[in-house]
DNA sequence: GTTAAAATATGAGTATGGTTCATGTTAATT
DNA sequence: AATTAACATGAACCATACTCATATTTTAAC
């Protein structure tokens, strides 16, 4: 599906086979996660990562095209992390609890996990602000999965009504979320309430009762 | 209020006084907007800006302490552009229509906005990659003026309640109304009327009846 | 076990782009 | 007319992303 953007891809580099390799490689995510925290993404050399993983800066190259690469592999790290999470919310138990019920949880553990892995954020923010495509990749398949649910609790309305409550809802809630933080704990708390309340209203226009 | 950051303000630079530099200063400026917006921020070179500019580099780094200076400057030239379109949502009058109405023209209005000045779209996009306080500010000023009005339709609710839902609004309608574009036409205008539900049933869950 | 091929390692060197600064020129001020 | 302040200029500086020719290690073939 999606040819070669020489945004998206640089140009593509030796994949790791030998298990030293591999290690490095680990390492200088590790190493590069830690600083882009620290510094923001701008201000981290690809030669301190380098220096700090142990590793020549010929060795970074090695496996990462460019240093926007390093930033596309910590996504994906987390990109995974964040869709074993929401694993649960993919079956079809989740059509049968109520509708404020399912708000509630839903909201619920995309706070968690934002809560429990405070990299994510700072790393998510430099990938927003770079590789837009790379979040919106993300975006679109939770939207399908929310798409997918939706017949069960609105059978009258048709795909693009679903296409179109799914977005809102994933765009709505997910920036809300993640503009909760930067803010005070109590408003914190506050928004997420009112993201809830948001949501539930504005699912509930669509005529559900249950 | 605010100190000098050293993210915000690098150093100051002397304000053109004479006629001639004023008139290189907005060269620069509209150069910078076209080429930021043709291939973006950070391919968009200082050298080739002031190349194009017919200005030497040196004299763009006479009014503008760094690359971020310049692109701050068109941030605010868009920032005035924009509350100059929300002048007439800060008056009593706005209060007596209905909330219907009310939201339907809030949205109609930032719909004009964005779609009429498309440079915008870039220009915003880079400036909350790279200085999120700068659009925030923007945003505050938004959800203050909101907030003042809300105890108008909701005389029983308290500060915090108006700030929050200020907040949500604010937010949520940016957020959907900004993505609206990258859609195609006829999602675009899906999303805004979407983007009309959403604010409106959130609004009418707190028991407005008018 | 030897050897050829493939993978990995290395860091001095290159290219590019932001920024400076010493020196000159033009406009305002006295 | 003289002094000062604002503006102009571009070669040079410097930091940083990235390369590449060369050396070493691992794997595979026999």
């Amino acid at each position: 599906m999606a040819e070669n953007s020489s945004k998206t891809t640089a140009r593509t580099r030796r994949k790791p086979r030998q298990a030293r390799s591999m290690e490095r490689v680990n390492r200088i995510l590790d190493v590069a996660e830690k600083i882009f925290i620290e510094k923001g993404y701008p201000a981290a050399t690809t030669k301190a990562i380098a220096a700090q993983a142990k590793v020549p800066i010929g060795s970074l190259y090695q496996f990462f095209p460019d240093k926007e690469a390093i930033l596309q592999a910590l996504a994906e790290r987390y990109s995974d992390l964040f869709f074993s999470y929401f694993q649960s919310f993919d079956t079809p138990e989740m059509t049968e609890i109520s509708l404020a019920d399912y708000v509630e949880r839903l909201t619920d553990l995309a706070d968690q996990f934002f809560s429990q892995h405070p990299g994510h954020y700072a790393v998510f923010m430099e990938v927003q602000a770079r590789m837009p495509e790379v979040n919106d990749a993300d975006d679109d398949r939770l939207i399908q999965m929310f798409a997918t649910m939706l017949p069960k609790r609105y059978p009258s309305l048709n795909v693009e009504d679903y296409q179109a409550i799914a977005f809102v809802m994933v765009k709505a809630i997910g920036n809300l979320m993640w503009l909760s933080f930067g803010q005070s704990p109590d408003f914190r708390k506050r928004l997420i309430k009112e993201t809830k309340r948001l949501s539930l209203s504005y699912l509930q226009s669509y005529g559900s009762v249950k």
